[in-house]
DNA sequence: CTTATGATTAGA
DNA sequence: CTAATCATAAGA
């Protein structure tokens, strides 16, 4: 029986509970995302959705990666074990969401930059209560992301496997396309690796 | 203690 | 294009 089940009447598909899935490295890991389903079931309720975009940080190698810096308090997460929730704030106001994956304790880690929410309420709206709109189920960007899962850095280093926050089967969409990372200019050769990953088609789905 | 800057976003 | 806004890490 998986975590999801548990949760009756609802469309949260089965969980991932295999932490073998997440112990790979974080470019194979950031491809086979997309696709698959974002789960927070929380105090305010359940939210989830289908991950649309995502973006690869490789190990200490990758000047794009926090944890090319060595480790620190911050990033310490992301040297642990795979299948766990690194959640960090940026530029004063943003949390962003990653899974860290592996192999091993090799420090890397796939941000989600985007989700289709299709179950629950964005608790970002939830908390303004202003009904979403059809059209406003998308949370694109990570910052928004975070926000309306309600995932702050108090679940930084949360288990996936057995937590509140959880990934759920998927499919993967038919076509899947790599572009450049978002706002990683100064990682020199790294910067414009194709190791961001999105939906086909969804052009909206980061605003740049 | 001070300082620079960022895996961003909204708005002009 | 820029302002907002502050945790983080490094340096003094």
């Amino acid at each position: 029986m998986s975590a999801a089940a548990t949760t009756a009447g609802t469309r949260v598909g089965p969980a991932i509970v295999d932490r073998s899935w997440f112990d790979r490295p974080s470019l194979e890991v950031a491809q086979e995302l997309v696709g698959k389903r974002l789960v927070h079931a929380s105090a305010e309720g359940i939210v989830a959705g289908r991950i649309v975009e995502t973006e690869a940080y490789a190990g200490p190698e990758d000047r794009a990666a926090h944890s090319s810096r060595g480790k620190t308090p911050r990033n310490a997460v992301m040297f642990g074990p795979p299948g766990h929730l690194y959640v960090y704030f940026v530029y004063g106001m943003h949390n962003c969401v990653n899974v860290v994956c592996g192999p091993g304790n090799k420090p890397e880690a796939v941000l989600i930059r985007a989700v289709t929410i299709d179950e629950g309420e964005d608790l970002a709206r939830t908390r303004r209560r202003v009904s979403a709109s059809v059209t406003d189920r998308l949370a694109a960007g990570p910052g928004n992301v975070a926000a309306a899962f309600g995932i702050d850095r108090s679940l930084n280093g949360a288990d996936l496997l057995g937590g509140p926050v959880y990934l759920g089967d998927g499919s993967r969409p038919p076509r899947v396309v790599a572009r450049p990372r978002i706002g990683v200019a100064y990682a020199g050769e790294w910067a414009g690796l194709p190791w961001r990953f999105l939906v086909a088609d969804d052009s909206h789905v980061s605003r740049r």
